[in-house]
DNA sequence: GAATTTCAATACCGATCGGTACAAAATGAG
DNA sequence: CTCATTTTGTACCGATCGGTATTGAAATTC
């Protein structure tokens, strides 16, 4: 019919996704967007509506992509204690790599919109209940298995944990010494040896 | 020698306060704070500088206010246990009697400036730290009292409970039901129990 | 009470915000 | 090719942004 789109939407949203991480919904302007995925403003209007259903489209890509992470983390583990003390010694390592801490696109998102946006606070709590699932079944594996205590209660503790991995997450952001986070770590994987 | 100001610092600073922790820096404008605070422009530059100078104003009076709390809650508290169940109790039971869901201010800053503004890296970072110590020192009494167990490495504990708060506390924003933020309190005095 | 000083109020500044009208360029269908 | 259709690039929109120059009012000193 008519003349091709020049660009691949998922790349541009991905640009989108990044920036947005970084510098969370208010602080981006259409500028910063266009410049960052090589596109023209009518063009992202076209493809994405405006920034608010950007940011949205960005958010819902992110949660996607990190719920795939961690499920391929507690996917087949030989030892689910293993598989949890990787996870919060990755989530250390990886946030003291980069210069800027990031975090949590998510999470940022919870703290940013979700009080003031009922859309985004139904979003980023079903991401995080939707880990907590992850976790609980991870648990319930271990205890099947005759690793975990069966006395443990595997939702509850999976609550717990998740709540842990956000706390961790966010005080990061403000760059403790190292130790402090290696010493939280330690304190929450005692959870699972009792 | 001349006229006198006409408004009461302190209290337009608390204003600015509320305003900044509800809405964030980006997402309060300067229109939203002269309002709220019952001034005009160039009274409020006059006497706090301008936006981010007031901002940090505002940050450092909450976080004080802060402080000053929880050390209260901590001192001279017959159970050490039960002074973090009534503590994590409180928190939970505030998140969710109020409408529009705050959390903490101090929290709030660390997502939205601190990865991007030393300053409130630094200023951020200092109040947890702060908070950690008031958490390890009541540790300690519990156990120099006899009522915790004196094996308890009091200062990895007070960081993984300050953690635990924070996570619970970013965690509400997304408003979880309210069995999720009971069972997350309970297992995180669970660790006080050993 | 006049002079001086500091405040408050209005009005305004250039810059940037999110969003769009419009026309040129590019593609497919006939 | 010609026509229809869609995307692109430019240029622009009103509104609002953070911040300030200016003027008039209020209060203290002499």
């Amino acid at each position: 019919m008519a003349r091709l789109r020049e660009f691949d939407e998922e790349q541009v949203l991905d640009a989108a996704m990044q920036i947005f991480w970084e510098k969370g919904f208010e602080a981006t302007s259409l500028s910063d967007l266009t410049l960052r995925m090589g596109i023209q403003r009518p063009s992202l209007y076209a493809a994405f509506g405006d920034k608010k259903e950007l940011f949205e489209a960005a958010l819902r890509k992110y949660t996607q992509i990190h719920a795939s992470n961690i499920r391929a983390q507690f996917h087949n583990n030989s030892s689910i204690r293993e598989a949890f003390r990787v996870f919060f010694e990755g989530l250390v390592e990886q946030a003291y790599a980069e210069d800027m801490n990031r975090g949590c696109f998510c999470l940022n998102t919870m703290v940013e919109l979700a009080p003031h946006d009922e859309k985004f606070e139904i979003l980023t709590r079903e991401h995080q209940m939707y880990l907590t699932v992850i976790f609980q079944e991870a648990i319930e594996r271990g205890i099947q298995s005759g690793e975990l205590n069966p006395r443990l209660n595997a939702k509850a503790l999976a609550q717990t944990l998740i709540v842990s991995m956000i706390g961790l997450t966010v005080m990061m952001k403000s760059r403790p010494e190292r130790s402090f986070a290696d010493n939280v770590v330690s304190g929450i994987l005692l959870q699972l040896a009792e």
